[in-house]
DNA sequence: TAGTCGTGGTG
DNA sequence: TCACCAAGACT
């Protein structure tokens, strides 16, 4: 068990003299904290970081979020992926221009009301921007907290999080910003999944698994499941125009993202003519392969040029296509043909 | 609870 | 190459 105040002071000497704080942080705005969190949700600080400079630069504030549009914030999001994180962020935004003033709520409830705020970004911003004492436990602090306690509990689950989150705010001190961070930060540098640097860790002494050797075997975590494998044709529909046909993704995967039409493999050339209403005149030219890898699935790509003369209303005029928000994944295969495409 | 949701880095 | 993982939230 944690020695609350020799670990607290341990930890936040150690955070004190080696912190490499987020920049944006020290400013305590709430909505510059609270932009940030939700950016770095399951993705790498070093991938955030242009990210977050392009929206602050664009939407400094509350009002300019709100009063933006839907597609344009996609676009500026493009290439970060989870979309839903800025459809949400958007949606919260315009609540808190709408009922809270313009004003980022100071009360917890409040603000964990709010779209895409759950346990992590919630209790990030309430401590870092308002210094309440609430944790912030993200995939760096389960790890960490694992180990101290030797706790071989699957940390997936959410009652194992529960459980961490309630262990740090029993000894959450005051300074809870600088706390959490200084959580996050170590298991950032020191406390790492693999090849963990015990040997300079500041609170080696107060840690379970190294003095039982247990270390490399925490946290405990269920093996991923397989990813499934979906093999698309992919259509570049050309018509007399100078214009290709693009829809917007539907479902939940890449929702709102313009893609190119996309079909299982073995379906058939009518199919599509009946799936689109148009007739298709030439096709076939081949212009390259894709292959992309999400969290539960793969995609392989095959991409085909097939000519129209038919009118069709999702036609896009191909120097517009840049401009629409497109998921890395149609990326990948739509590169294949624009390169060729400037050279005709 | 377990599955879903993107993309890039790493050993 | 490939499995794992990253300052998680929603359904």
């Amino acid at each position: 068990m944690l020695e609350s105040s020799e670990f607290n002071h341990n930890l936040l000497d150690w955070y004190q003299s080696n912190k490499r704080t987020l920049p944006w942080r020290q400013t305590r705005d709430p909505y510059r904290i609270w932009l940030s969190e939700v950016m770095l949700q399951q993705t790498q600080v070093t991938t955030v970081i242009p990210y977050y400079e392009k929206f602050i630069t664009k939407y400094p504030d509350i009002d300019s979020l709100a009063e933006a549009d839907e597609e344009a914030l996609l676009k500026d999001w493009e290439g970060l992926g989870y979309y839903n994180r800025i459809r949400n962020f958007h949606a919260a935004v315009k609540e808190v221009r709408d009922n809270y003033n313009s004003t980022v709520p100071e009360r917890p409830e409040t603000f964990f009301n709010l779209k895409g705020v759950g346990p992590y970004i919630g209790g990030a911003v309430q401590s870092i921007a308002f210094n309440h004492l609430l944790a912030a436990v993200d995939g760096n602090v389960l790890r960490v907290i694992s180990r101290l306690d030797a706790d071989g509990r699957d940390v997936a689950r959410a009652s194992v999080q529960k459980d961490i989150k309630k262990r740090i705010e029993e000894i959450i001190p005051l300074e809870a910003g600088d706390f959490n961070q200084a959580l996050m930060e170590l298991g950032a540098t020191i406390c790492t999944p693999r090849a963990p640097k015990c040997i300079m860790c500041p609170v080696q002494e107060h840690c379970e698994a190294y003095s039982r050797n247990i270390v490399s075997e925490l946290p405990v975590k269920k093996k991923a499941k397989r990813k499934n494998e979906i093999y698309y044709n992919v259509y570049f529909i050309l018509n007399d125009r100078n214009e290709i046909l693009l829809r917007k993704q539907e479902g939940t995967l890449l929702q709102g993202m313009y893609e190119l039409p996309k079909y299982d493999v073995d379906t058939s050339v009518e199919s599509i003519e009946e799936d689109l209403q148009l007739s298709i005149d030439t096709s076939g030219r081949h212009v390259g392969s894709g292959k992309h890898v999400f969290t539960h699935q793969v995609w392989y790509m095959e991409g085909y040029v097939l000519h129209t003369r038919d009118r069709h209303p999702d036609f896009v005029p191909l120097e517009d296509v840049g401009g629409l928000p497109m998921s890395r994944a149609m990326q990948k295969i739509y590169e294949q043909f624009e390169v060729p495409a400037e050279r005709m």
